[in-house]
DNA sequence: CATGAATGAGCGTTCATTCAT
DNA sequence: GATGAATGAACGCTCATTCAT
C-alpha cells in the first residue's frame, strides 16, 4: 500500500506552483511589473506570500517565471500547423490566420510582452530559455517563401523575419493598442465584423504584398 | 543683449510647468506610470517636488498632462504634409513614411502609448483633449483613397480607419516591440539599412494591396 | 467731502479681519486645531492665504483670536441679564436658563472651549485678555445667594465658584458630549421636549440642593 | 523559575497589539485625532511604525481601537459595585461616588470622549462595539429609583437617561474642563479639598433633588 | 494692502522582503 | 515544506509658511 498514491497529497508541490504562477500570469499582465503587488498574488492564491518566495525568489524572478511561459506556449502552438502540405499561399494565408487569432485569444500574452518592451526587454535577455527560443515560424515562414517563389505564386525575395515582423505587427497592434485605438477612433476591435475584416485584410495584404 | 530674456526667471510659472512636465515624459516614458517616481522626476527637475504638486495636484494628473501633451504633439505635425496636390499614390507614399519617421523618432511617444494600453486607456478616456482630437490623418487618408479610386490608381474599396490601423500597426510596432523582437531574432532595427528596407516594405505593402 | 465715507473701499482692513475670523471659527470650531486647515480657511475667504498671515501671523495665533472673540462674546451676554431686583429664586432659575440657552445656541463656542482643554488651556494662558475675563457671573452668582440666604430662600453655605461649575457642567456637557451621549443612549438632545425637561431639571436640582 | 515567562518575547502578537495600544492610547488622549503622529506612537513602542499598520491598518483605525479598549473597561468597572442590598440612597450615593471617581481616575478616557464628540462621533458609529454597548448602568439606576419611590426615599419620577446625564455631566466636566475652568478661576480642581468639596457636593444635589 | 509662486519638513502609508518557529 | 510576524526603505502627498513682485 503506497500512502501517497491513494491520499489526496495536501501538499503538491507542483500544484502550488502551478498556481502561483497562473495568479501571478494575471496580475503581471493587468497590472504590469512595478504595477503588480505581491500581495495581490498571495492573496489570490491558495498558499501565502511566504511560499511565492520559497519558490520563485523574488517578484522579478516570478515575472520572468510568467514571461517563460508565456513563450513557452505559443512555441508549442506553432508547432501543431501542419502546413509542409500546402500550397505555398494557402498555407501563408493559415499561418497569417493562425497569429491572427492567437494573438486574439491571449491578450495576456500580447500584454506581457508589451510590458517587457517597456523594460526594454532587460529580464528576457537574462533568460536563455526565452533568448534561445528557436523560432520554428521563421523556418516554416523560409519554407512557404521558398516554395512559391518556385512555384511562381510569388514574386518578391524576401527576408522572412521581416515578413514574419509585417504579420506580427498587424495582428499584435489590434491586441496591444485595442484601447488607446478603440478609444480615439471609436472602434471597438474586438466586433466579430472586425474582427473578420481584419483577420482578411492583413492576409491580403501581405499575399498581394509578396505577388506584386 | 537683454540678460533677462537669457537667464532662468526664478518665477516664471509657465517654464517651471513645461520644466516638469519634459523631465515627468521621460520618467513615465522609461518606467511606466506606477514605475516612475515622484522623487526622480523631481530630483532633475529645477524645482521640487512640491511643485509638481502644486501645478499638477497628483501623480497620475501629471501623468496625464503628459500623455496630452504628446497627443498634442502628433496632431500638429499631421497638419504640415501638403498631400493635396500629389497623385494618390505618391501622396500615400509620403504619408506613410512620416508616420514611419514619426515613431521613429519619437519613441517616448510610443512608450507612453504602449503605457497607456497597459492601463486599458482609463487616463486618455477621462481626457476630453485627447479624446476628441480630431484626427485629420483620417480624412487625409479618405482623400487620398478616394482620389485614387477615381483615377484608377487603387482598385479596392476600404475604410480609411482601417488603413489607418495597418499603416499604424507596423510603424509602431516596431518601435513597441524592439526590444523584445530585437532579443528573440538578434535584429538591432534600428540599423539604417534595416530601417530603409521596412520603410519601403510597409508602403509597397499598402500600395499593392490597394492595387490588387 | 470725506471720499472715505462715499466710496465703497474695496479694502477694508476691518471687513477683512472680520471675514478671516468669522471663517475661522467655523474651522476650528469644526475640526480642531490641528485638524483645522489654513488652505481650507483661506478658500473660504474673500481674500487669499496670504492674508491671513498677513493679519494673524500665523495659525496659532487666528486660533488665539478665535478664542478671544468667542469668550468676548460670553462676557458681554451676562451683562444683559437685569437679576438684581427679582427674589434670589427667580433671579436664579433665569441666569440658569440663561446659561442653559447659550450653550445651546452657542455650539461653536462649546466646541472651541472643549478644543482648547484638549490643548490644556495652553493657548487660552498666553492670553491675558481671557486669563483676565472679569467672570461677572461669579459676582452676580454671589450676590442671588447672598440675598438668598438673608431671607431664607436658600439654606445652604456655597462657593458660588462651585454652583457655577455645577450649572456649567451640565449645560456645556449636553452640548459638548450630544454625540457620545446622544449615540449610546440613542436619543437627540436637541429635540424641544427633551430640551425643555432637561432646561427644567438643572434648575430643579440648584434649587432644591440650595433649599435642603 | 522559567527564564522564557520572565523575558518579553519577541514574537509574542498579543503583547505587540497591547503595546501599540498602550502608547497609542497616550498619544490620541494628548494631542487628539489629527494632533496624533503615527511616528511618535512607533517611537515610543516596542515595535516599529510598519507593525501599526500591520495590526491596525491605518491610523484612524487604531484611534479607533483605543476608543474601543477604553469604553470596554468603564462598562467592566461598572459591573464591580454590589448596589442592590444598599437602600437606595446609600446605592445611589455609591454609584455617583464610584463614577466620580471613576473620571477623576481615567483623564485619558474623558480626553478620548472629548475628542470623539469634537469629531461628531462619526468614528464611534461605526463601531457596534461601542453602539451596542449594554449600558448597565441605566438599569442599575432604573432600579433605584424604583427602590426609593417604593419606600418612600424619593419623590421624584425622572428618566434614569435624564438622570444619567446630571450625574456624567459634573463627574466629566469638572476633568474635561479642568483646564479652562482652572485657568479662568484660578483654581486646582485636583486639589484634595475641591475634590473631595465637589464628590459631596454632586451627590447631595442629585439627592436632594429626587426627593424635593 | 495684496497676490501667485514657491518651499522644507514631515505626514500617513505601502512596498518587497526576511525572520523565527 | 510551510507559516504568521516582523521589517527598513521609500513612496505619494500635505502641511504651515515665506518669497518676489
Amino acid at each position: 500500500m503506497d500512502k501517497r498514491q491513494q491520499t489526496v497529497r495536501k501538499n503538491d508541490p507542483e500544484k502550488t506552483r502551478e498556481d502561483i504562477l497562473a495568479v501571478a500570469t494575471e496580475e503581471f499582465a493587468t497590472h504590469g511589473l512595478s504595477g503588480a503587488r505581491v500581495d495581490a498574488i498571495a492573496e489570490r492564491t491558495r498558499t501565502s506570500k511566504r511560499m511565492i518566495y520559497y519558490y520563485f525568489g523574488s517578484k522579478e524572478d516570478l515575472y520572468l517565471a510568467v514571461l517563460e511561459k508565456a513563450y513557452r506556449k505559443i512555441r508549442s502552438l506553432e508547432a501543431d500547423l501542419e502546413l509542409a502540405d500546402m500550397p505555398p499561399v494557402d498555407a501563408l494565408r493559415t499561418l497569417i490566420a493562425s497569429t491572427f487569432d492567437h494573438d486574439e485569444n491571449n491578450p495576456d500574452f500580447v500584454r506581457l510582452v508589451s510590458i517587457e518592451n517597456i523594460h526594454r526587454a532587460t529580464h528576457m535577455r537574462r533568460s536563455s530559455e526565452i533568448k534561445d527560443l528557436n523560432v520554428s515560424i521563421i523556418r516554416t515562414l523560409a519554407n512557404i517563401l521558398e516554395r512559391g517563389r518556385a512555384d511562381g505564386s510569388f514574386n518578391r525575395d524576401i527576408d522572412p523575419i521581416d515578413l514574419h515582423m509585417l504579420i506580427s505587427a498587424f495582428c499584435f497592434f489590434r491586441v496591444s493598442n485595442a484601447y488607446t485605438f478603440g478609444t480615439i477612433f471609436r472602434r471597438d476591435l474586438s466586433e466579430p465584423a472586425t474582427y473578420a475584416r481584419h483577420r482578411a485584410m492583413i492576409a491580403d495584404a501581405v499575399i498581394s504584398y509578396l505577388q506584386a
